[in-house]
Parts: C-alpha cells; sequence; structure tokens
DNA sequence: CTTTCATCTGAGCAGATGCTCAGATATTAG
DNA sequence: CTAATATCTGAGCATCTGCTCAGATGAAAG
C-alpha cells in the first residue's frame, strides 16, 4: 500500500489525515472555543453592532446617549451591554447617576475596524462559484 | 441657557448630543451594519468556529476532511460552508469529486487570530465591576 | 450506460435569542 | 426623610437558528 502523500478520495474517516491532525492539534481546545464564538456572537447582533461602532466613533457615551443614538430603547441597550461587560467587549465606568461605557481595549476596536473594512471593500460581494 | 459643553442628566433626547452626533454621523449605515453584524454572525455559531479554525490551521481542507476534523456530520458542515461562503468568508474549488475549501482573505485571519489572543490573554474575564 | 462516491439541498423540529413591559435599585437634589 | 432621575433586572412571547434525516445533484470509474 505504501503512503503515498496526496490521494484524493473520502472514506474512512479522511481524506487527507494529516491536514487533519494538523487542523485538530492547533485548532483551539473546547473551552477557549467557546469563549471565541461567544464573542463572536455577541458582536452578530445587529443592536449590539450598532452600539459597538457607536462606542467606536463617540469614545465613551452613557446608556441614554446610546439608546438616543442607535435609536434603541434603554431597557434593550442596558440588557444589551450587560451582556458585553460580562465579556469584557465594553467596560462601564459610573459618574454620578450615569454609567459611561467604552470598548475595552484595542482587540476591540481592531476587530470592529477589519470587519467593517472587509465588507466595505471587500470580497464581500456575495458569490456562489463553486459549482 | 449658553452651551455648556459637559453637563450630566439624561432627559430630552440625550445627555452628551455632540458625541451623539459624532457617533451617529460616522457609523456604519444601515446597510452596512447589516453586512457587518452578518458576517460576526457567522463567526458565532461554535460549530463554524471549528470550521474556520480547522480552516485556519489546515489551511485548505475538503468537506468530509473537515467534518472529522471538526467531529461534525457532513450534511451540517455543508450547509455550514454554504453560509460562510455566501459572505465570502470562505473560498471554494472543485477539484474532481471534491471541494477544498480556504478562507477567503486576510481579513478573516486577522480576525481569527486577534479573538483567539483576546480570549487567550485578553481582558476576558468575566466582570461585573460597574456597580 | 450504470455504479460509486463526495457534496449539496429541503423539510421539520427542539432549543436559543432579543425585544417589550413593569417594577426594582442606586444616586443625587430639596 | 421624600422626590426625581438613570440604570438595571426578570418574565413572557414571538421569532429565529442549527441539527438531523432523507433524497438529489455532480463527477469519475467500470
Amino acid at each position: 500500500m505504501g503512503t503515498v502523500a496526496s490521494l484524493d478520495g473520502c472514506a474512512d474517516p479522511a481524506a487527507h489525515p494529516e491536514k487533519v491532525r494538523l487542523a485538530t492539534a492547533n485548532a483551539p481546545g473546547p473551552e477557549e472555543l467557546g469563549r471565541v464564538s461567544a464573542i463572536f456572537k455577541l458582536l452578530g447582533d445587529p443592536t449590539r453592532t450598532r452600539l459597538l461602532y457607536a462606542l467606536l466613533e463617540g469614545g465613551e457615551l452613557c446608556v441614554c446617549d446610546l439608546a438616543a443614538a442607535t435609536g434603541t430603547a434603554e431597557a434593550t441597550v442596558s440588557q444589551s451591554l450587560r451582556m458585553l461587560r460580562a465579556s469584557a467587549v465594553v467596560t462601564g465606568r459610573r459618574d454620578g447617576r450615569n454609567v459611561f461605557y467604552r470598548l475595552s481595549d484595542a482587540h476591540v476596536r481592531l476587530l470592529l475596524d477589519v470587519t467593517r473594512e472587509h465588507t466595505t471593500h471587500g470580497t464581500t460581494a456575495p458569490r456562489d462559484d463553486v459549482r
């Protein structure tokens, strides 16, 4: 049989065991993967995305400012911010009766920038060119 | 009345109209925002996240390889890839009976890298330190 | 042509998600 | 103290989402 490196065909478990092993070995473990996809899921809701871009542009805003800037009910904003805060996407700072929120760190800003650029002049044209 | 720049209090529509205007002006429009959050939503499902990190590490894999590498049914993998392809997150290339997928561009790789780093040694410790 | 294999697709269902509403909590003003 | 304001929270519901299953499609082999 020999160990032919690259042969197509997809039986047993997989066609390219080496690559598969490489992928499984270096990929994030279950827990880390959970955290990562949780972050993305948070950014994946339009309401929360709106809030985050408002913070990206506005710098630091309180709940009612965010509500006004995004056209969202304050209760909704508050709940959204709670989730974002729980995953350290945003950070809250209390000042009197207001709580001011901002993006937590440069990572988050980078994510927002990169993705916006990707969709703007990216490869984002909906395609289905495989077949 | 004068134009006092920064006064707390949150009536009328907002407490800090200037920042609000800044945020609303520079933020992505409805359509762009839809595309952006759609991208994030795609990355926010654990199954799809797994697939993407497998591609990030493995380079280029066919459907059955991805199924094996991620422990996911092939039908599920195929459907996930269809969504990812529709938003140009991955790209498919047919070779014989196999279809090989890879991450579309550097933007996607950057997103995966940045987020993984963010969760690893990031500010990601779940906190609720506002109150 | 028929068979085989890899991939794709549609339907149906269990589970998750976000918004709204009403009320609680916290902080400052009088 | 009480009143007022900003933010937070829990419950309920309408909606969406992803997985599974069965069958279709496309490409190569006999």
